[in-house]
DNA sequence: TTGTAGGCGTTATCAA
DNA sequence: TTGATAACGCCTACAA
């Protein structure tokens, strides 16, 4: 038997090392938060009590003797995508759970697509009463300036499905979206009858990176394994399902013999609608983004080949986390961290309830 | 902006309840817990403030308080095989973490498809000593009743992996194998060649329940959707490298012209010394289970074309989950604790950490 | 520069 | 059947 606890014995305890130590509790717990006021010589022989006994603090008693409160704010872009309303849900989900534990969630729609509305709620923000933001939104100079404004007032930024990494934002949570384009060339190439195809992409604005590197990883894909297959011109749909079904004849006009569609946007319904209704479900191969009741149901009828997708609750649950060691300046597990690339057909997809 | 979690007022304590239902802190935490000595009158009050304060108990607090310590088991078999080992590499590093949260948690290897064996350690184990147990193994008669017995004495039981419907176990920690056999199915249809192809399925042993359950959820799918496609009869390599390797030459002999190859069980080891010595390496579409080392080396390399996995982490983290919950009759959170069925390419392989 | 004492929310012991 | 009261491990006035 294997056991993989520390050794039976309890752990030590503030107590211990004072005693240890020779001093008080109040000197240990100043070394402990590097509160001033503590001769080096005394710091020093607290530091070795603790690494003797193996002295690791019990947070959860230390949450509740200082009340520490967090308060966390998530910005998410308006539009009317479940893929958002998934995350919406999720926050309201996790603070439920988050409230027994001294952590607070909110969030606020920004108007998508709108960098100045983005960098002015930021500079807005009040930096006592919030400890962290998470921004799902475009990337642009104005953006970059009132993040790297914030954190100098102390909040802490997480950058959320699309990376914003010339900002200081203090990291990023979402999957490689480079690689989940690749992902989806790979399905896409596999899927499609053999012989030579025309495949669509839809996109959602020249704006969000998260759309632009999808679009590259899908390119590289075709082009290193699929010669047969021949990409066509982007069409940007900026996640807006009545615009993207108004954009889809044309794309067909102009190209009757389209065989895929990649759709590695939001706004899956206008396409879903526009396939039906010109009996083009089942005849086209469809690679789409992200697992929601809409684009599981076109999973379900084979209207939707393949999705890629990212766990909303792993992405709001690890943002929270995130943000929790970076206010308290804590280091990051990033192997838990790591946000999959998922990948479902009708036969994996998990039951209604959302994961 | 929406606030999600309470009405920013605090919330209640029992001191509060106490306060309100006109009693002592003792007596509401009698009421709290279920402990006897308290007028049924008096029970109905604090009932009555605890609804109207909507109080909800601070389980760190508790915990702090009571001192309590969870101990868990995992029983796993002894068999070498990278995914058990990833088992116990996740239990070992979250003990780490958990040793700060009251959490013990040992694991053993039980010798493989032994349903004696197992028994014989359940019957054995000391329900002072052991709060919950996570087994991993084959389900027969014995193994159920040593369960039913175990869990009689108290201790709070999961399947692990493979499920022991028949048995009293508390819960299943793992995937739906039936549906991950599908998944296999779906993908290896679309990867073969068109045309017709045979299809080999490597399987462990008849006596593991998750073996059996993919290879039926694989023919379903290729029956249905796949008629050019037959799959031949399983081989038994009970997870043993050395013997699957040493038996395949045999299954070539008899049918030389295979196109593919679904690798339901472990051992794969064996399988790709065997492909690449044979030089069928990238001749046969192969799709095989669980993401480790090897099996990422072989998608790496196109020795292998897909892989269905679950996350070890996730497995050993939900099973300690739910594990608590039945050792204090809490109510688990089911979409929570659902396993996914991952689906890997080479394109969206998370990067080496083994998540 | 250091220590004492009280409190965070819960549980548990002992006496009333 | 109930209620004081002292823990649990840590933090923080305030005092020395």
């Amino acid at each position: 038997m294997v056991k993989t606890g520390r050794d039976a014995g309890l752990k030590p305890t503030v107590n211990d090392i004072a005693r240890v130590a020779g001093v008080s509790l109040a000197t240990v717990d100043r070394v402990l938060n590097d509160r001033p006021g503590v001769r080096s010589i005394t710091i020093e022989r607290v530091h070795r009590a603790i690494q003797d006994l193996g002295y690791v603090r019990d947070t959860a008693a230390a949450n509740l003797a200082r009340g520490r409160v967090y308060r966390f704010h998530f910005l998410l872009p308006e539009s009317e995508n479940e893929f958002v309303a998934s995350l919406e849900n999720q926050i309201t989900e996790l603070s439920k759970v988050l409230s027994f534990e001294r952590t607070q969630l909110s969030f606020e729609l920004v108007p998508a697509f709108d960098p100045q509305a983005m960098a002015q709620i930021l500079t807005r923000m009040d930096p006592e009463e919030v400890d962290g933001v998470a921004i799902f939104g475009p990337e642009t100079p104005s953006v970059r300036d009132a993040i790297d404004q914030i954190k100098k007032r102390g909040v802490s930024v997480v950058a959320l499905v699309s990376d914003l990494p010339s900002s200081e934002r203090d990291y990023f949570v979402g999957i490689d979206n480079i690689a989940a384009g690749r992902t989806a060339g790979q399905l896409m190439g596999h899927f499609l009858p053999s012989g030579p195809n025309k495949v669509l992409v839809i996109t959602g604005s020249m704006l969000a990176r998260d759309h632009l590197e999808r679009r590259l990883g899908f390119d590289q894909v075709i082009t290193e394994s699929f010669d047969q297959v021949e990409v066509l011109p982007s069409i940007e749909g900026r996640d807006d399902p009545d615009l993207l079904e108004s954009l889809l004849p044309g794309a067909f006009e102009m190209t009757p013999d389209i065989t895929g569609i990649y759709s590695s946007a939001a706004g899956n319904a206008g396409l879903i609608n526009f396939l039906r209704q010109n009996n083009l479900d089942h005849k086209i191969i469809v690679v789409g983004h992200e697992l929601t009741p809409l684009s599981r149901n076109a999973l379900e009828h084979d209207t939707f080949n393949a999705i890629i997708s990212q766990d909303t609750g792993h992405l709001i649950r690890s943002t929270v986390r995130v943000l929790r060691a970076k206010s308290d300046s804590l280091p990051i597990n990033l192997p838990q961290e790591r946000i999959r690339i998922d990948v479902y057909l009708k036969e994996n997809m998990p039951p209604i309830d959302g994961r």
